[in-house]
DNA sequence: TCATTTTACTTCTGTTTTGAAAGTAATATT
DNA sequence: AATATTACTTTCAAAACAGAAGTAAAATGA
């Protein structure tokens, strides 16, 4: 996975990796909906195509967002979880999600409310962040 | 300017629009650089191509995060402003530099340090966006 | 046990987007 | 009046994307 980066700024070089339009939306469903498997990321609300959702992965884990690895007790499925690099886009998120629910909704009018993150940033981060932790730590046993 | 929204999620939403590798880079040449013509934008760092330039800002334009206009002295360049809509992702513009300061630096060396964001984020974020206020209240006269 | 289903992909093909270069028209400068 | 600058548009090859179909291993059901 050889990537060129266009410039020094740490803008730049993170849509170098994150700018396209499902790379965040794979991080979301893991850090808010708790999906792990392929199978839940090819469900997605967006429709991901099963190709890109192959080479997202692939790309994710090769830049530390994500791991891969196998439960003892099932040789199918592959459990993809947050790296801490990857459950650090939790402020970026909750950022997004207020502009998105703030500006979007003209353009969307399907767009919910967030009333909860808006009430209480840090504390949504936390939450967020400490939900996943234990959750991750309980599917690994 | 039509625009299918994928789902009613606000980040998908946002990623619909901004999910690209120039958009915010674009609002962070206006906002932190204060870069207002279509020349300037096209000696970024980062070499955006001229066609892309004019279709980004086109698709800005018309989802009101900036707006075009000419001053009236000078009938050849066109004033690019952010909107309160673009002004408003600050947050957001600060919270990418900062884990991609964190982050990426492993992966791009080249990525400067910004200390001084980090020391204090919300301090961060009026500055640049009571500066920007101000110098684009100067252009406008 | 053996057929069926599920999971996790890969491959294929047509369409869209991108990137690099060149071209154009109006305005501004020398 | 000639040249340069600005703001684009156009062109075209290359890359990325989207949707459909195919494959192989593992799990499930009869």
């Amino acid at each position: 996975m050889i990537k060129k980066f266009r410039s020094s700024c740490p803008i730049a070089s993170t849509l170098d990796i994150l700018g396209d339009k499902w790379s965040l939306l794979l991080i979301r469903d893991m850090l808010i909906k708790g999906k792990k498997t392929y199978k839940e990321f090819s469900l997605s609300d967006e429709k991901i195509a099963t190709g890109i959702l192959a080479s997202r992965l692939k790309q994710l884990e090769a830049f530390g967002f994500i791991t891969k690895r196998k439960l003892p007790d099932n040789k199918k499925e592959n459990i993809y979880l947050l790296t801490e690099k990857g459950i650090d886009l939790a402020p970026l998120i909750v950022e997004v999600t207020l502009w998105g629910e703030k500006h979007m909704r003209v353009h969307n009018p399907r767009i919910n409310s967030y009333d909860e993150l808006k009430a209480d940033k840090t504390l949504a981060i936390n939450m967020v962040t400490e939900n996943y932790r234990k959750v991750a730590a309980q599917i690994i046993g």
